[in-house]
DNA sequence: CTGAAAGCGCTAACAC
DNA sequence: GTGTTAGCGCTTTCAG
């Protein structure tokens, strides 16, 4: 089985106290042929600290929680990316846990997290109200919001520049000529990233006069996603040719499918744009106009914001914007 | 700061033992009092176990590592999430880290793993050689080993029908009467997944006589992979109309997004057909053919067979295949 | 420069 | 039914 301090101690010939000290890096005061005879011992037994024995005593478990809403979603891939990008540098690990779309998940495995001991966690939130998450503070465990806010601010909050990213996609949509527009989202409500990308567009389409018509939809993979609502307003409004954004990966996914299904063509049946982490977009059909939130800096943005929280220096709790892109092409 | 088994004790006038079992869910001898009462305050004091500590003593740390080639990838999304869909249900977590490709940061991740004391670890191999993880089995870690090979087989190994996949993809090819075939992949001497899908077409191709060309790219992003090696292809083939095999979702990326820029249209100038496991292949031009290794089942399969050695009845170290399937649509 | 000893929060015999 | 006790493997004063 695995060896432990005391192996090492006895083989060496020194007291368990000596090796820590080697381990932790202490050499200042250590004489340079005992550091190497450890060394040898080490290697030569195979010896791995036990980090759940250490971590008792000193505090720290290297371990950073990660909480998602949905784990099979490319959003979330980057963004673990980029937070394995910074904990990678600290020699720390991600814990890393999916909410499954539904509160009542996020807390079973925050807690799971909390009782793991992690040093910080990283949460795409499902609640907006922050007072679900007291028991985390109450824990003591930092913690930084990523992607959506939840209110009162209590925590340092990266999320990308939703409103005025759909803003300038709606403007560019409006220059196109349109004079319908469809927003295709999950219910927007319940997350203020969804409310802000389709706020951007209200707004700009009140300020143009242009009607925008929001429908709303559980479910975000392609086979739960009803897209049949576009094609019911496309019934009930013969003869016009609306733009239609999504706001969101997989929900743009769902809208091409169904499009395919269909046999209606963008631009010539409708336009078609919305939000796309991952660049396929560029590939379908005649390549799809759409918006970059850069997850993988988001992910490295909140890292390093929550490794100062956990150094003891936590920044004050504001929002972070990182800049989203636009990808112009041609399904406008 | 986060209260202790102690504190609960004391103010429910028990003692640590009683609140161990309480915990443990051994109320068979226990007064419905007590019960009652020790849920009370673990309740109000919000008490959560601190797992890093009971690790200690019952050798049970409810960790499962997870090391994939490259954390920015479909496949270890999916894969993840199949692996998550199982721990879950056993209330244990995952802790994810991606090797980068690279063998001594594989190496490096896996004593991290080692250090935190993971119930099990579930591995895409960077290397062949199984002997690289003799130090995993010396530390008596359960392990599984999910899409390539490492041989001499010392783990249960997951991972889809590579070669049966890639045969039929093959015959498909030549049915729709190819002349030439191009094999784009990472080098396949290194991974035996990669060196399966080639050996498909190889094989096939030879059996029909016809030539089948391979051409290796480091590097699987949009942006690190040489395409423009199939484009030196054509020009020293003018008039020939080769299909292309792409050995992962990746590098079919990258072919499709070299082709848009070169003007170059499927099926009209080139076949093309590879792996993708998010169906996003049937939205690019006509619909690409494609083959879905099922990342997600992969994942399932795999922490099923990892629970077992876990629990203490390891099955036999086979290897298990998850049938690929293909996607027949326009690009051939 | 090195060692002894106490204890981190929990579990598991073994008592009673 | 419940309490006592002895650690799990490590870190960290405090001595020397």
């Amino acid at each position: 089985m695995r060896p432990t301090i005391d192996d090492v101690a006895k083989t060496a010939n020194v007291s368990k106290a000596t090796v820590s000290r080697y381990l932790n890096g202490h050499f200042e005061r250590m004489s340079a042929a005992t550091r190497d005879r450890i060394a040898a011992v080490v290697a030569q037994l195979g010896f791995v600290p036990n980090r759940q024995a250490s971590a008792l005593k000193s505090r720290r478990t290297h371990l950073i929680g990660v909480v998602v809403a949905d784990l099979a979603n490319i959003y979330s891939t980057l963004l673990i990316t980029g937070i394995n990008d910074v904990t990678k540098e600290a020699g720390d690990q991600i814990l890393v846990a999916g909410a499954g779309n539904d509160l009542a998940e996020e807390k079973r495995v925050l807690h799971l997290l909390i009782g793991q001991g992690v040093d910080g966690i990283i949460l795409q939130p499902m609640s907006q109200d922050s007072h679900q998450y007291d028991f985390v503070r109450l824990a003591g465990i930092p913690m930084v919001i990523v992607d959506r806010d939840s209110l009162p601010r209590r925590h340092v909050t990266v999320a990308s520049s939703d409103y005025s990213a759909s803003r300038t996609l709606a403007e560019t949509v409006i220059r196109a000529g349109y004079k319908d527009i469809i927003v295709f989202a999950n219910p927007v409500q319940l997350v203020s990233s969804r409310m802000l990308r389709y706020r951007g567009f209200a707004d700009v389409g009140q300020d143009h006069h242009i009607p925008v018509t929001l429908l709303e939809t559980h479910g975000d993979s392609a086979a739960e996603a009803d897209v049949s609502m576009i094609g019911a307003w496309l019934t009930a409004h013969p003869g016009h040719r609306p733009a239609v954004f999504t706001t969101n990966g997989r929900l743009l996914m769902a809208a091409l499918f169904w499009m395919q299904d269909q046999g209606l063509q963008t631009p010539r049946d409708l336009g078609i744009c919305g939000y796309d982490d991952w660049d396929w977009a560029r590939l379908a059909g005649p390549g799809i106009t759409s918006v970059n939130q850069h997850p993988q800096q988001i992910g490295q943005k909140a890292a390093e914001f929550l490794y100062q929280a956990v150094n003891g220096t936590p920044a004050p709790a504001t929002r972070i914007e990182i800049p989203a892109t636009l990808d112009l092409r041609h399904s406008l």
